[in-house]
DNA sequence: CTAGGTTCCGTATCATGATACGGAGTCAAG
DNA sequence: CTTGACTCCGTATCATGATACGGAACCTAG
């Protein structure tokens, strides 16, 4: 499985072919040069195991809080020669994530506290709001 | 402070104008009486504690991941009787919610590893890729 | 009583990430 | 050498959450 299709890249990236094309649009997949056939006209494009880490790093890099465009600039990091560059955006994307995960951690403490308000009993007011008001700033 | 115009309730609420304007076109928040003078037309609407709750309750959700259509089935479960309803909603966005915050952490562990992996010299090719491929799937 | 800042309201536009559509080209199996 | 699945490409549309705009009504200070 050394070369694919972009459904079978799609596929093992997880991702819709739609998703692939939309990649490549915005400059984040290379769009590989078609495999000419013997004559006229170009054929079908073709992928390897560079495109599957590629992709699936964008993937990865999306789930961190990076947008597309940010991640368009990792990217081509990747293969330059600005470290420091690359380690601001890490740390800032770092700290960042630092918050969210605090912020999240706000969230949880809250359902659980909705989720034992509201746990006997199968009818009456819930205090849902409430549930969320004791919350760490 | 215990009345106050859109604005006021905006900037209590740390969202824009224009923002509380849209939760109230989508049932987020209410739209209380204008405040008629004496004679014809309407006034100005007021707002009080109750709408500061619930403006900083729908922010709060939103951090836990509820979209604003699941914000706002929470709201009307807060006055009504379904409590299984609301236990359920809980219990699911906890689940995914620690599904996320479980993500975060491998993206956070995967941030580090670049930042380390970059970490001495000032120049060079800064493996970006790889620094995400050893994640727990 | 008037000038200015707000409010109100409908409607339009944005940003981000993705998905849909349709027609022409390509390919592989039968 | 056809048929049916897949590719390619441009363009259109969606979903979500938010912001912008513009004119009429309103309200308060001076």
């Amino acid at each position: 499985m050394s070369v694919r299709t972009i459904a079978g890249l799609a596929r093992e990236g997880g991702v819709g072919v739609e998703t692939v094309r939309f990649y490549q649009r915005r400059g984040l997949m290379p769009t590989p040069q078609r495999w000419a056939r013997d004559g006229v006209g170009g054929g079908i494009r073709r992928y390897g195991e560079e495109d599957v880490r590629r992709l699936r790093f964008i993937r990865s890099a999306q789930t961190a809080g990076f947008t597309l465009e940010q991640i368009k600039e990792l990217l081509s990091l990747d293969a330059g020669e600005d470290r420091a560059r690359a380690r601001r955006l890490a740390a800032e994307r770092l700290a960042a994530l630092d918050r969210t995960i605090a912020d999240l951690e706000d969230a949880r403490a809250a359902l659980r506290r909705l989720a034992s308000a509201c746990a006997s009993k199968d009818s009456g007011p819930c205090p849902i709001i409430a549930a969320f008001q004791g919350e760490a700033v």
